[in-house]
DNA sequence: TATGATATGGCAATCTATTGATGGAAAAAA
DNA sequence: TTTTTTCCATCAATAGATTGCCATATCATA
């Protein structure tokens, strides 16, 4: 904290490393407290519907342009949303159980299994948007947009690297 | 998304919602696959030890200069946490059951509960230290210190932010 | 003193999340 | 064709996280 710094020898990273453990700390713990709290009232919002925001994410996966129609693979979602498979499965098949989500064979490799949006699935989600556009906002209402894109960019990062950190699987 | 703007009355939260949304989608995204990737690698990072990421932040609370001596109450450390109660409870069961931390009475109300380190939790905080400096190490090591206490900054606003859609408790 | 609020613990139910191990079906490679 | 790899599902164990409800001890207030 009170750490003197000795300006001509700067090195790009060891400058002073005190200060950024500190930093880093306080960071990771955001971090965490920002989890937990995304958890707990993402799921209230959603609570209406009977969903989760893991649910949430698996719908909102589902609905994008791209995957509408012939929906992912476990494994596309597995890349998507960075769970465990068996964790995964479990969410599917509460989705699948609730009627919103379908698992089909794909036509072409007979291994891969596609999880694809059934109709009543896409008409909770889109029931879903007002909740979601609001809780959106009320998290956000202290943020302009560029700083929000700020966050976003800085969170894509640290995604990034602590995926790197996982890959082994 | 192909919303026409009105550029003449443009306020300072409407004049482009639709991107604003997009942001915030993608936002919380990343927050949410950030969160599960800081479960499973920090996790990891702290196995060796029989720990998990919640436990490491209990004991990284009570390790605090401030709280080091006489603990927290269990209050304090939900406030700190933002857990539930009922959870932070089991948490603290298993730290209790390795012998890392003890419950004492307050000696001044006698409702409260304070939360503690042991000797060998103190010892097993500090045996920790390295292992947690190596882990923000490779999480972080895209970025510049300047680039973390940004970060940090953004998501100090966004977790209270959070906090008081959750208030209510 | 009686009452109510606060702090904690306990129990139950549900969902999320990890790891590990096992197995099957299908594709790819030998 | 045989072998290996990949994708997926399942079962089990453990831990984390929420909600709700009930119980108890204690403090504060009426």
């Amino acid at each position: 904290m009170e750490k003197i710094l000795t300006p001509n020898q700067a090195t790009p990273w060891g400058e002073d490393e005190a200060a950024r453990f500190d930093v880093a700390n306080r960071l990771f713990l955001r971090l965490y407290q920002s989890s937990n709290l995304l958890h707990k009232t993402g799921t209230r919002a959603v609570a209406g519907f009977g969903a989760t925001t893991q649910q949430w994410a698996v719908l909102g996966a589902l609905a994008r342009p791209g995957s509408r129609e012939s929906g992912l693979t476990v494994k596309e979602l597995i890349a998507f949303l960075m769970v465990s498979r068996q964790n995964l499965t479990a969410v599917i098949d509460r989705l699948v159980a609730a009627g919103l989500v379908e698992r089909l064979r794909a036509s072409g490799d007979g291994r891969l299994r596609h999880v694809r949006l059934t109709a009543e699935g896409a008409r909770q989600w889109d029931a879903m948007g007002p909740a979601i556009r609001a809780y959106y906002q009320a998290a956000l209402v202290a943020f302009s947009t560029d700083e929000c894109v700020q966050l976003f960019r800085l969170l894509d990062r640290l995604r990034d690297s602590l995926n790197q950190i996982a890959e082994p699987e």
